[in-house]
This record gives structure tokens, sequence and C-alpha cells, in this order.
DNA sequence: CGCCTAGTTGACCAGGTTCAACAACGGTGG
DNA sequence: CCACCGTTGTTGAACCTGGTCAACTAGGCG
């Protein structure tokens, strides 16, 4: 679990694959995220999908914004699987939250100007990369785009509340089973996973990292899980076998993700 | 370090004192938080300081909004301090956040209707209490201040992201030492500390939680930084001794606090 | 005076780490 | 086509940071 600057490269030069297509479809995943809360008016939706984008295909392990840069722009995932991360000395790292389709990991960058924290690819991605001005702009003159945007940050804050619960009085177990839960109820919100199954592509390192464990111990724990015939993983995909004892073992209480309620009407 | 849910009470009826006094100065401590970052205008100051309040003062370990409410108001601590925490099964309990005079703890109850976690009051302490409905009128006219808002919850979510290393990827002595630096620089950014000392009223109980670790340990991990000469700790106040050494154990970069420059001119 | 809270100390214990070796797999180049 | 190598996952044994339990001290306050 050591690792070494040069294991992620930052992206520029480094085979990125620039595209300047851009299809409506692509903002889809984010849509249907600041729509979880309630539906968009026309205006809002027109003026959110009129936003510039550059749309840049991603490698694996590439840095995508690096820690103490000033970025300009925006990210939001289109496909792939991001996370955030900060180095420690000796190699030391903590990952602070994945993120899949629908997400703007870096949404906060418009009122950080310095990074302090990193973002990386942790499979092949596809970004699109919208200029801080014009999501300024957006934000500025209108209000419910403005809200949405903002309470995903405050989400985004809520699931660090639930990890830093993981960290501090979770046994390696809990916290395992609960970030295979939350997982899952995200994906499933933005329609990416159903029927207990998802795909699921962190590495024993990169999920060490995320739980504050090695990745001997998260090794074990997994175990532990599947020989629980609580989950099954294989093949980067990932089945909870039965969610209420997953739940329970977790104290997953899925509140902090603020999703609708699943048995209302409608989507 | 177990705790009863009786423990902690919610403030209604349990004496209480409300005031209907409304002096402009009760906002200067939130001002000078959001004036951090570059100035407001003359009419945004007089929007905010036009804000309806309801200032009330809070006995000490009462809970001001509980886990699972739906606060219809958002609440400014004038004076005090609180906390933010989360109960578990077993009596077990994570602190995500300690605030100070100028703070909004629960700011992003304007997204998110259910509250995921509690605020109680570490000290007694005089909060002022807006409508939501006041800060959505706010933050719907006054884009700036809606910025300047947004950035604060936006820097709470960087300070769970430093506590996430602090819990997952730093030894007992170096967690502690961090959590001291970060309080210091921002009690020191809003005029409450100079000198590197400051009053600092948690018991070793709350700090515990606050750190994911035991009373007893926290209890010896502070005396290895007295017998090491870096912190005195007497009578609520702490007094960091040797800042530089007391950085380099904490690893403790600032920047995350997004600050402004202290060698830069001004106030 | 008595009680409650906060802090302190010691002895023992355990969850998770460290170190080391090895297996399985996929990609690559000769 | 296969040898080679890097990455990822797996296992065992020894170790250590921090937890548990329990007892005790020191204030503060009614």
């Amino acid at each position: 679990m050591r690792y070494d600057a040069r294991d992620v490269r930052h992206i520029r030069g480094t085979g990125a694959d620039a595209m300047d297509l851009h299809p409506e479809h692509v903002l889809r995943p984010l849509l249907r995220n600041l729509e979880l809360h309630g539906p968009l008016s026309e205006e809002d939706r027109r003026a959110l999908l009129g936003l510039p984008l550059r749309v840049q295909a991603v490698p694996v392990r590439r840095d995508v914004v690096a820690e103490g840069s000033r970025p300009a722009q925006c990210c939001i995932v289109l496909s792939g699987w991001l996370y955030r991360y900060r180095m420690l000395r000796g190699g030391r790292r903590q990952i602070f939250a994945f993120h899949v389709p629908g997400d703007m990991p870096d949404l906060h960058s418009l009122f950080l100007p310095v990074m302090d924290h990193a973002i990386a690819t942790l499979t092949p991605a596809s970004l699109a990369f919208v200029p801080h001005a014009a999501v300024r702009d957006l934000v500025a003159t209108r209000p419910n785009l403005a809200a949405a945007l903002w309470r995903e940050t405050v989400i985004d804050a809520a699931v660090f509340r639930a990890w830093m619960v993981g960290l501090g009085r979770q046994s390696a177990t809990a916290q395992l089973a609960h970030m295979i839960c939350e997982i899952y109820r995200k994906l499933e919100a933005i329609g990416l996973a159903a029927q207990y199954r998802y795909e699921f592509p962190p590495t024993q390192a990169e999920l060490a990292d995320a739980l504050g464990l090695t990745t001997v111990h998260v090794n074990r724990t997994m175990q532990e899980l599947k020989g629980a015939g609580l989950i099954r993983w294989q093949d980067r995909t990932l089945e909870i076998l039965d969610w209420e004892a997953m739940a329970a073992r977790a104290e997953f209480n899925p509140a902090y993700l603020h999703l609708p309620e699943r048995e209302a009407a409608g989507r």
C-alpha cells in the first residue's frame, strides 16, 4: 500500500483522447441526479444542457485534478469511476469518496480556488469539463439550478460524515459492509444497479485507502463477508446476497444519502 | 464513553432562555467569516443584517437540532461552542465537527429536509435562529451572499476531509495535534485566539468521540503532547508551546481551511 | 457531606498491522 | 507461442497501537 508519486500521472499529454462532440444525452445522468429531489423547470433544464462542454476520455489511474492546482473548470463524470484522495508522508493515502456517472466531483472548486486534495480516475472514464465562468453564470441567473447544485455539494458532505462514522467508530466488517450498501443505493438511484448487483471496480488497495485499513485486512474482511454468505464478488461484479443482514451489520441507514423514498410512486 | 440518550436533552422546555433583542452586532462573527474571502457589498451586508433573528441562550449539553428532525430554520452561533454528532448502537458516538461563533452549523438543512445527524451545545451558547424562508429569499435574490454561504458549506466539507485523514491514516498523536492546530487557525482567523492560546472547552470524552479514540487513550495522548513540551492545557485553556513541532507531528497544512494568506496586507 | 462529572492510572486484551512469501492473471515483447 | 513481468489477491506468523475493564483522585455544587 505504498504509492509512488509517479504511480498516478496527470492527464495532460498522456494519451487522453479529446472529443468535440456534444450530444445532449451525455448529461442524462447528471440531470437524473439533480432531479432526484424534484424536477427542474424546462428552462432550467435547457440552461443546464446549454453549458459549454469539453468531453474527454481519460485512461485509468490518471490525476484529473491535482492537489494544489487552481482549476478553472468543473468536471462531470459521464462514464467510469473517479475518486478523491490526499497523499501523506510515507506513501499513505486517504480516499475520501468514489464518484460515478452523474457526479460533479469538483463542484466545490467553484468556491475554493486551490484544490486541497486530488481527483483521479479509478477506471477509464469519460468526463465533461465546464468552465467555471459558465457555471458561475448559471448559478447567478438560475436560483433553482444553484439550489440543486448546492444540494449536491451538501450531500457530498453527508457522505463524508457517514464515512467518518465508519473510520472512527465501526469495525472493519461493518465499515466495509456499509460502503457496499451505500454504493448500491447510490447506483440504484441513478439506474446503474438493480437486483443487488453492480460493477464494483476498486482494487483491494483502493478499498483499503478508503476504509483506513491495509490491503491484507480488506482481503480478510471481504472473505468474512463472503464466508457469511452476505456477498459475492468476482470479475469486478459485486452481488449482495442478503441485504437485510448486510444493512444490519453495517448499521446502514440510508437517510444520509437523501434519496427519494423508494415506496413513493414514480421513478 | 457510553452515553445515555437521556444524557443530551432537547432544548425545548429545558430552561432555554429566549431573548427578543436584535442588536446588529450579534452577526459580527458571521460577517467576519463570510468576508474572510472578500468583502461583501454594502447592500449584501444590509440584507444579511436584515434577516429576522430569534436569539436564544441554550445551556450546555442540549440538543439544538435532533437527528431525524425537519428544521424550518437555520442557526447561527453567536457565542459558545456547538458540535455535530451521530449516535450508534451501544452508545458509540462520532463527532463530526466543532462549531464556534460565526458558524452556521445547519446551513445544509436548507437543502436536506431531514437531519441525518444532531447538533448540540458543547458549552452554554447563544444562538440566533433564522427561518429557512428568509434564508431562501436571501440566496435567491443575492447571488453574492449565496456564494458566500455556499462556500461556508463547502469549507465545512473540507474540514470533514481533513478529519477523515486523521481518522483513517494518522496516529492518535498526530490526529490530536492536528485538531489542536486546526482549531487554533480557525479561531485566530475570526479573532478569537492569538499568541497560540485559546479556550478549549471539550472534555476528553468529547475529544475521544471526535477522534475515534477512547477517553483513556486521549488522556495518554494528551500527556504525550504535554510531556514533549508541545502544549499546555489547564483550566480549559490550551496553549501551543511549539507550533512548528506540532504542525510537523500533525502533518498540518492549513490549505484546506481556505483562510486568506496571513502575510497578505490588511485586517 | 455526599454525589456526580472529569481526569488518571495500571494490567490485560484484541483488532488490525507488518513483513514476507506465494499464487493467479493479463499483457507484452521476443 | 511462450517466457517474463507487473499488478492484484491470498495466506501465515509475529507484533503493536489503541481498547477494555476497573479502580481511584480531584473538583464543583447542592
